[in-house]
DNA sequence: ACATCTGTTATATTATAAGTATAACAGTTA
DNA sequence: TAACTGTTATACTTATAATATAACAGATGT
């Protein structure tokens, strides 16, 4: 087991990764919507609860809820709790998809350098897919 | 025509981006390179011209040069100058699958939360690969 | 020989971001 | 009343980004 690392629910830090921590917390909780291990409505810890439990500090907490609220992924009620938005996250429009795609291109660009394949980055992508959609079994029943 | 932005041969920078300027300059001659814009033995401006065609200090160029470097894009001949890597950058091995596939993980969490379809996101790749591969056209000859 | 160019190294400064540490405020709830 | 909620404010440390000079050592061109 390493060191600087923290396992709290669904929650995995890298204390050492150059990633900044709310930005790794941001990013678990969006997984976490995307493979409906959170779901619309379902409550998250106090920002104090959170710091407490990941042994980081409440601002930091508080940081990386302010930006998942500013982009509609959990809705904050002042004196009750956060939540993860009851109506789901707004869909994709053509500014999200240039965003990504923006995002995107520098990866695309060292992998053609590196002489990846369209087909082979493809599939990355692909199996990245199904790793999401992997714990959406339980929808069978 | 914006303020904060210089062009200079085919290096495009934006002074407001949250991207810092070294990170640019890196992805911008990567890009170069993958669209063949940039071939294997080709000159890059010392770090003193580059520095002042597109206004910014030495130290910048040379932190942007020294990541190339490390990466295999380039090689710097201590007296000599910048070169393209003449034999081509190394290709991808698993570590560099790997390293892009943790990279994308975010991208696309947040791209199923906004219920973006896998064949749309995989037609985004699509479309990213077509472009690098547009200026490759003079092949034909 | 001399001046000019090359990458490299060193030092210093400014600005910004990340993260932490306390503290307090205003509402809610038990 | 006590314990909780998000929020705000202030202060501090640390790291990174970017700039500003300056100097060194080797190569090149005149």
């Amino acid at each position: 087991m390493k060191e600087r690392e923290r396992d709290v629910m669904f929650i995995h830090l890298d204390f050492e990764s150059e990633e900044p921590i709310y930005t790794q917390l941001i990013h678990q909780i969006i997984e976490g919507i995307a493979k409906k291990e959170l779901l619309p409505g379902d409550p998250l810890p106090s920002v104090r609860a959170m710091a407490a439990d990941i042994g980081i500090n409440l601002h930091t907490v508080n940081k990386a809820y302010q930006h998942l609220k500013q982009e509609g992924f959990i809705l904050i009620h002042r004196q009750k709790g956060v939540v993860i938005h009851p109506e789901g996250v707004s869909k994709a429009d053509a500014t999200y998809m240039e965003k990504v795609k923006r995002k995107l291109r520098p990866f695309i660009a060292e992998s053609i350098c590196r002489q990846v394949s369209e087909e082979d980055f493809l599939k990355q992508c692909q199996e990245l897919f199904s790793e999401f959609k992997k714990d959406k079994e339980g929808d069978a029943k």
